[in-house]
DNA sequence: ACAGATCGTTCCCTAAGGGAACTCACGAGT
DNA sequence: ACTCGTGAGTTCCCTTAGGGAACGATCTGT
């Protein structure tokens, strides 16, 4: 549909959603997560259109996002990991899934719950400041020009 | 182009995805979060076309993630303020810049700091658990169904 | 030989995004 | 009174991406 290319702009989160901006992109990291790792069944988890999924694959694996592995010969059959640039993104989706529990829960509570096993309860994630570990969210924070600010 | 919806899946991702996950929603919401709060201006800012940021301003406030808002009567003006539940979509804001920061540095460095208020030091968020303020990322939880789950 | 599983490609159709021109309501300058 | 400028959208046409379903390739088990 000629889609305006976000990879160029001079911004972080433009370019994160270079990478996983495009609709389908971060549900398939979730199923990869979870375990769902083969093209069959993340196309029957999700419902996604064969072709799209075939498209999003491949974008993920160029980007370094996901690594495609042959994990039997002779015939040949693939499945999809997480790399540890991919890895980090699971941060996201770990938000993503607490601001929709908080926000667009349809009355029957969380699909999923997520338990840290450092301390064995069933929790979610907060945002710390990395620094000071204090709470660090939306009006914590002045956004300052950093180095590679547009000229 | 005929795009499944994602409401009415059962995964707070997808729910979420729902509400933001359209090219251009998260960095309408950046544009708003830092201050770029008219039409013009955040159309000038971002490139994109005014038929499209007409619709995703009109899906945004309809969702409640931002207010219209007349700042001024005779001619009629207007600005957009992100309310609680679109404050708390900063949240993966942050998370995004911190992951693009990381990721997808074309070379000059960040392109916007974060200074927390509470230390007073340029910092980035970091995830930890609600419950005991230790690391939690992708590695450190178990995925469990939860009550929401599909039957 | 034939069904079955896995991992895609190819085809057509519809609908969404880009871009530019147009509208409308007002306010200011001359 | 007339023109210019500004903010906030609308409307139109064109291209391209997504959905859906059929088709293909490759090997296994019986």
């Amino acid at each position: 549909m000629q889609r305006t290319r976000f990879g160029d702009m001079t911004c972080s989160i433009a370019r994160t959603l270079d990478v996983i901006g495009e609709p389908w992109s971060p549900l398939i990291l979730r199923d990869v997560w979870v375990g769902i790792d083969r093209f069959d069944r993340i196309q029957a988890d999700l419902g996604i259109s064969r072709k799209v999924l075939t498209q999003r694959l491949k974008w993920l694996v160029e980007t370094g996002v996901l690594e495609r592995r042959q994990y039997d010969a002779h015939p040949p059959r693939y499945e999809y990991a997480l790399t540890d640039k991919g890895t980090e993104l699971v941060d996201l989706l770990m938000v993503m899934a607490a601001w929709g529990d908080r926000w667009a829960d349809d009355g029957n509570g969380p699909p999923v719950l997520l338990r840290h096993r450092a301390c064995g309860e069933v929790s979610r994630v907060d945002l710390r400041c990395a620094h000071c570990a204090a709470p660090m969210h939306a009006g914590d924070v002045d956004v300052l020009p950093g180095p590679g600010a547009a000229s």
